[in-house]
RNA sequence: GGCGCUAUAGCUCAGUUGGUUAGAGCAGCGGAAUCAUAAUCCGCGUGUCCGGGGUUCAAGUCCCUGUAGCGCCA
């Protein structure tokens, strides 16, 4: 039965180009996932975009020396290029400074504050004369006047980790322009009543019994934890954001403010299926959201890092149930730990690791995918090794899964021709073969349906092993001496093999697969139903072609360089 | 300082509600085969399951405690 599945994957921020740390906890298993159930016949909207306000864009554009909207357009167009070459199959690649989103932000903020769910909160901000700004706390620099340090921020001071209030600090400068001509001001601002739904979250969240453990220990850590639930400011004295207003109306006291971008980022994830349908992709976006006009049977899975969860279990949820209309909530939240490098954290401060643009510089998107979901951090941080990258990929898609392809391409051509051959029959051998790759699958499928990564990534990868154990103990080679019928028979259940591993293959490994379906000529994957059936969608007779490598091997040399090039500093 | 997660073979990791001699892949060693990207396949594991207590007929699996790594919060 067709299902509606919507997935979301975290939204990046716009700032600067993700390294495959990001990419391995939210958009690529989300890919992976959305690839599996357009696969199996479901119908799926797949949804991202990029996080774009706030005050690290605003300092992007500045020292790039181009006005915020404009450095956010380009930026998005370049996440938007890695998305795709990534594979990544968004149905939309959307953007949170969207009107869109705009209208959708100040809707909800309406709706917030009709249903008494928000506070308006006098506090005082430091603001600089130089820069025309308030001043977030971290970019307040000052002197620690615990232990000297001269460069401490006014949250915390970096050198003897003293948590700090821009007020305590010894000769405050702005850490933008370093003006000192700064300013404690009154400054009013909006608060979500979070605390109010303490009660309803909690609930929901103990009914989510098949979330991953990380998941709900991080709600309800953040719910239970000291005071518990803590309303949360939901606006900042910024230019660049969503204006504030209640719906479509002026909110008395807040004007030239905007939302604060965790108020306006996961409303993205609806808007961005408007966008969606605005650009002319799809119709009835509401019928994916709104329980009240189709989306009550679609199952919502949000995909992120473990540093996104209170956002997505809490803040969001807070924002649609105060709502108190028939949006839709999630329905499981996967959730991943970080993804280390060399021993270390990937940083994009310090430009550790590898990105996303160069990783696509040095080799295919299948590499990378391959690698990154086969050992995707589900269950505690996973690392990444140039050494273990190399030898991992080298076996896996070279030598395991290319060279079949290979050897059974190459050996019918030069036996039989490129065609599918005809004759013989299946063996005893080749019906064993069957039954246990059937096995094999449905623990693919199972996993797969239960987002079990790193499982079924090693299943697809014994399906693979199986097709090279048959061909090793049927030997056609040796067979077609003596009965040239019989090695047919192994050969063209082989090539039969090749396009189930394309079709099956095809979530982790897009380009691959489709490299492999075109050999064997065959316009679309069909998703299995049953091995036996599936090894006889090549019938005899059939024409192929034998492809390129798949898959070249990486060197002892190029590893060398490449650990040299990304150990230190990304070139500026 | 509080809390959470993690700690299983050289490496990366599985180990369901506690129950037979603790498993897989990689690496390593030995062998077979030669269709193939020297690629494949087969065989080979005596591991204080981080330490120490405890519960139980029975614990990698539960409880307490200690240590280490990571993270979140203050």
């Amino acid at each position: 039965m067709q299902k509606r599945i919507l997935i979301t994957s975290a939204i990046p921020y716009i700032n600067g180009i993700k390294h495959l740390g990001n990419l391995v906890g939210s958009q690529l298993p989300a890919d992976l996932f959305a690839r599996y159930n357009r696969a199996i016949g479901n119908e799926v909207l797949f949804l991202c975009a990029t996080d774009e306000h706030g005050t690290p864009a605003e300092l992007a554009a500045a020292k790039a020396g181009k006005p915020v909207a404009e450095y956010c357009a380009e930026m998005h167009d370049v996440q938007a290029n890695l998305a795709k070459g990534f594979q990544l199959s968004f149905d939309h690649f959307g953007r949170s400074s969207s009107q869109q989103n705009k209208e959708l932000t100040q809707h909800f903020a309406g709706q917030l504050a009709k249903n008494d769910f928000i506070e308006e909160v006098d506090e005082k901000q430091v603001y600089s004369h130089a820069d025309g700004r308030f001043l977030p706390d971290r970019y307040i620099e000052g002197t620690c006047p615990n232990c000297g340090y001269d460069k401490a921020r006014g949250d915390q001071c970096e050198n003897c980790t003293k948590q700090l209030d821009p007020t305590d600090l010894l000769e405050p400068r702005s850490a933008i322009s370093g003006s000192t001509d700064l300013e404690v001001r009154d400054t009013r601002h909006l608060y979500l009543k979070q605390s109010a739904l303490k009660d309803q979250l909690n609930n929901w969240i103990d009914g989510k019994i098949d979330w991953p453990v990380l998941t709900t220990s991080i709600a309800k850590k953040w719910l239970n934890d000291g005071e518990g639930l803590q309303d949360r400011g939901i606006t900042r004295d910024l230019d660049w954001g969503v204006p504030v207003k209640k719906g479509l109306e002026d909110w008395t006291g807040m004007e030239g403010k905007v939302f604060y971008v965790w108020f306006d980022a996961p409303i993205e994830y609806i808007a961005c299926a408007r966008e969606w349908e605005d650009a002319g992709k799809g119709e009835n976006w509401e019928s994916w959201w709104r329980t009240d006009k189709g989306a009550q049977d679609v199952t919502y899975y949000q995909f992120m890092g473990k540093d996104n969860v209170p956002f997505h279990t809490l803040s969001f949820p807070s924002t649609i149930i105060g709502s108190k209309e028939p949006w839709k909530l999630v329905d499981y939240i996967k959730s991943f730990n970080f993804l280390t490098y060399d021993g270390g954290q990937f940083s994009t401060s310090q430009g550790r690791g590898v990105f996303m643009d160069q990783a696509l510089e040095i080799l295919p998107s299948d590499y990378w995918r391959w690698w990154l979901l086969s050992h995707a951090p589900e269950n505690s941080d996973s690392e990444f090794t140039w050494v273990n990258f190399q030898q991992d990929t080298n076996k896996d898609l070279s030598d395991v899964l290319g060279n079949f392809v290979s050897r059974v391409t190459k050996f019918c051509r030069s036996k039989f021709g490129e065609i599918v051959p005809a004759g013989g029959e299946l063996d005893e051998r080749a019906l064993k073969l069957i039954e246990e790759m059937q096995l094999k699958f449905d623990a693919y499928e199972r996993h797969m349906n239960a987002i079990e990564i790193r499982k079924a990534a090693a299943e697809l990868r014994a399906m693979w092993v199986l097709g090279n154990e048959f061909l090793q103990s049927a030997q056609p080679w040796a067979v077609y001496k003596t009965d040239p019928e019989a090695a047919a028979a192994i050969v063209r259940l082989s090539l039969n093999l090749i396009a189930f591993y394309a079709t099956i293959s095809a979530p982790f490994i897009p380009e691959a697969a489709e490299k492999m379906l075109r050999a064997m000529q065959l316009p679309k994957a069909k998703w299995p139903t049953s091995i036996e059936n599936t090894l006889h969608t090549l019938p005899a007779e059939t024409s192929f072609t034998v492809p390129e490598n798949l898959f070249s091997k990486i060197s002892d040399e190029d590893r060398q360089i490449w650990e040299e090039k990304f150990s230190g500093k990304r070139g500026a």
